[in-house]
DNA sequence: TAATAAAGTTAGGCTAACCTAACAAATTAA
DNA sequence: TTAATTTGTTAGGTTAGCCTAACTTTATTA
C-alpha cells in the first residue's frame, strides 16, 4: 500500500506523528500509549485507536493491540521533518518578523504543515542554517540529524551552585510570558540561592534579582 | 448565526470566496455562475450547490435558486484578505527566498490560508508594504484597498504601436515559463510588428528579438 | 413557440476525522 | 489471586466536503 516514494500526509496525520515523536522524547523510551497521545492531541482515545490503524496501514507506526506504540523509521522521518519545519518557522518569525518569544509557537503550528521541500530548503538557507530555535530546541538538518536534547532542568541543580539556561520544556504562551517577566532568557546564568524543603520552592538569582519559583516551573527550564 | 466578530473560515470556504472574487474580476460584473465556479475549483457543480447553501447561511454570498451568485460585503472582505495574503506571500517567496516567478503561486496557495493577523501585518512590514506582487498584480492593503486591475491585454494593442507589459492573467507555471523563455517580464516594452489576419498570430519585438505568439497567449498579458 | 441544450439542484453515498457508549484486556491493589 | 482500576478497542453516529445520477429550471435556437 505505501509507495514510500514520498506520500503526502494529511494535516492530522502529521500531527499524530509529531505528537508521537514528542512523547518518545519525553518518555525517554521510544514508546507511547493511546491515552497520553489522545491527551496531547486533545482528542478521545477512541479517535486515536482509529487513526493508529490507518498509520499502521501506511507503515508509519508499529504496534499490536493493547500494546505500546512506536514510530517506524519512515514514520520518524516524517515526524522529524515536521519538527524541522516547525522550528525553522519559529526561528523565522522570531528573527525576521520580530515576533516575541511566546508568540511563535501557535503560528508555527500552522506553518509546519506547508508542503514544499523547496520552501524549507530556501527558508533554512535564508536563516543561515540555524541549529537552535528561539526556545533553545535543536533544529534537525535536512538529513534529520540534530543536537541531543537537554535533560537537566533547573529543579535538578544543587543549592548554592549556578547553571545556564539553555532551553524550555513548556512552549505555552502563559509559561513563556512568565519566564520573560522573571527576566529570564536563553543563555542566562541562574544562581540557586536556596530551596524550601517542604515544597521545593526555589529562590533563584538572575542578573542580581532574586525571585521565587515553584518546582513545576523549575522542571520546565533546561539548564547546563 | 454569523457572529461577524471574525469567524474562522475553513480552507475550503476561503477558496470558494477567493474563486468568486476572481470570477467577479474576470467577468467584469460582480456575478458568477455555479458551473464556472465548479470548473475553477475543480469540483462538480453539485458540490458547489451544497457549499453555496453554507456560505449563504453565513451571509458570505448572496443568491437565489437558479440565480447568479454574488459576494456580500462581508464575503468580499474575507476574499480580499485571502488575496492579500496570497500576494504578500508570493512577494516574500520571490524577493526574500529567491523563488522564480513561476514557482511562487503554488506555494502561496497553501500559505494564504494561515490564520494570523499579526503574521500578515509583520510580513507586510518586512516586505516594506509592497503594492504589487511578482506577477504585477496589485496587493490589497490592510483596509482591503488596491490599485485597479488592468484590463487591456496584448491582444488589444494595435499593429505598429508599442506597449508595456504590467501583469499576467494566467499564473500557471507552464504559461509563466513560456513568458520567461520569450525574454518577457514585468515592465518590458513590447512592439507589435504585425498580426496575422486568419488566426490573430502576433509578431512582437522584445529587446530587439522578434517572436510569434498566439492570440491565446496575447490575451494573458496585461499591458498599458 | 415549441424543442433542445445548458445550467443548476436534489437525493443518496462515500471518506476522514471526530464523537459517545459499551466492552475487553492489562495492570494494580487488597 | 481475586477485585478494582486503568487503559485500550469496537460499534455506531456525526459533519464537512466531495461524488454520481436523476431531475428541474432557464436559456437558446429551429
Amino acid at each position: 500500500m505505501p509507495t514510500h516514494t514520498a506520500m503526502i500526509l494529511s494535516y492530522t496525520e502529521e500531527n499524530y506523528l509529531k505528537a508521537l515523536l514528542k512523547l518518545s522524547f519525553e518518555n525517554g523510551t521510544e514508546e507511547a500509549g493511546t491515552n497520553e497521545l489522545a491527551a496531547l492531541l486533545s482528542v478521545k482515545p477512541a479517535t486515536v485507536s482509529d487513526m493508529l490503524k490507518k498509520l499502521k496501514e501506511k507503515e508509519l507506526v508499529e504496534y499490536k493491540k493493547y500494546g505500546k506504540i512506536t514510530l517506524t523509521v519512515i514514520g520518524k522521518k516524517y515526524a522529524i521533518d515536521v519538527l524541522r519545519k516547525h522550528r525553522l518557522w519559529e526561528t523565522f518569525l522570531y528573527e525576521k518578523l520580530d515576533f516575541s518569544w511566546d508568540e511563535v509557537h501557535e503560528v508555527a503550528e500552522q506553518l509546519e504543515h506547508i508542503h514544499s521541500e523547496k520552501l524549507v530548503d530556501k527558508l533554512d538557507k535564508f536563516l543561515a542554517y540555524p541549529q537552535f530555535d528561539p526556545h533553545g530546541d535543536p533544529i534537525p538538518n535536512k538529513k534529520g540529524e540534530m543536537k541531543v536534547h537537554y535533560k537537566k532542568t533547573l529543579a535538578d541543580v544543587a543549592v548554592g551552585t549556578s547553571c545556564k539556561m539553555v532551553a524550555v520544556k513548556d512552549n505555552s504562551s502563559l509559561f513563556l510570558q512568565y519566564v520573560v517577566k522573571l527576566g529570564l532568557g536563553i543563555n542566562n546564568k541562574i544562581h540557586i540561592v536556596s530551596k524550601q524543603e517542604y515544597d521545593a520552592l526555589l529562590h533563584i538569582k538572575v542578573n542580581g534579582v532574586i525571585s521565587s519559583v515553584s518546582q513545576k516551573f523549575a522542571e520546565n527550564i533546561f539548564v547546563v
